[in-house]
DNA sequence: CTCACTTGTCTAGCGCTGCTAGAATCGGCG
DNA sequence: CGCCGATTCTAGCAGCGCTAGACAAGTGAG
């Protein structure tokens, strides 16, 4: 069996490979540059090859934006861990949120903006998926107010987040003065009487 | 003289028949199936014809962008009109937006979304452009507080109504529950000490 | 060790895209 | 009428996502 066994973890081999390497290639020229061509000729694979992998581009497109969802799981925890929970942990929610997707430009968009396939808010929806949206969830919801769903108000703060980075992003909204509008939001989604008045 | 200006009329004619059939088109199957060559065949011309009106695919969108800002405008300015200004002038203004949205969805992409090719923000940025952002900042900018610059607490605003429309149209929130999303977007940006007790 | 067969990979090609060079045709003017 | 410039068309390029069918490589049986 060690036969089948070689092959099975070659073929995860080139199905990560696959994917890292769409990833590289998108953050680097974005997906534009990411065609089937180019992507077969880095992997030093012909293209039906990737076919055997992914039932299309789309799927290629799902895969990274999956592994994008643990990541950003992992930076908005490890952000929020060492802040004292309240407006602080939210401020440094929001800022994560937006080093990651300034950082990670193709791989956010892979992730919210373009058609990766992925299934959202149904019992479908891939774990990562969830974790993320759960990450976003765990220091904003005690911020709801009462007459606030925190399912609703959650959603709401991620929607203007990435209305801000979208339209930044787009040359909608004039890149500098980010972390103004970030301040704002926070200060209008907080509200500061639940803290002292430490100003 | 006459002849070259009748020319000039029906060239000017064909120009406004292109963006229309594009905007058709894109609404009625999406901007996918806006094809130069499906655009060329509906007008009744041949490809090359769309390149001597525009330089591009791009900027066929562009113009179409432009028709839906001037459209999005008239659609803001009426929808307060008749508001008491304040609370109640936000809301319909949010609630206007968000229908000019949903209900134009190709026309918003080519506006927001796609890559039109025109400038934001800049002093070249089109006069549709500045009055529909004129559109949006009156019967807002009373609003801000006293630390909160106009113009980055209209933008925030605009971004988080425009992430709301993004995502819920991509799928990523579900489309029910758009009011209550709203709803508690304007109350998180109206402070509601300003008015008087009306609840 | 050889042969048949399964499995894996590649070459070649389809129909489509945005865009353009150069041929052909139309329309106004002398 | 016939010329000539403006206009429009035909035909084609390079590239796209995707796939059918040819081919090669590795596996197990005799």
């Amino acid at each position: 069996m060690s036969v089948q066994q070689r092959k099975e973890r070659e073929r995860a081999n080139r199905h990560q490979l696959i994917v890292s390497t769409a990833r590289e290639l998108a953050e680097a020229q974005g997906w534009d540059a990411v065609t089937t061509r180019r992507l077969a000729e880095r992997i030093e694979y012909s293209q039906p090859v990737l076919y055997s992998h992914f039932r299309g581009k789309r799927e290629i497109l799902g895969a990274v934006a999956l592994e994008g969802m643990t990541e950003l799981t992992a930076a908005l925890r490890a952000a929020v861990a060492d802040q004292p929970a309240g407006r602080p942990a939210v401020a440094a929610l929001a800022r994560a949120y937006t080093d990651f997707a300034t950082g990670n430009p193709a791989l956010y968009d892979a992730m919210f903006s373009l058609d990766n396939g992925l299934p959202f808010g149904v019992e479908a929806t891939p774990v990562p998926l969830r974790e993320a949206f759960q990450a976003l969830l765990d220091p904003l919801e005690a911020h709801a107010g009462p007459d606030e769903e925190p399912g609703i108000y959650v959603e709401t703060f991620w929607a203007a987040l990435h209305g801000l980075i979208t339209l930044t992003r787009a040359g909608r909204l004039p890149a500098d003065r980010i972390p103004s509008r970030l301040t704002l939001l926070v200060n209008r989604f907080v509200d500061t009487e639940e803290q002292p008045p430490a100003q």
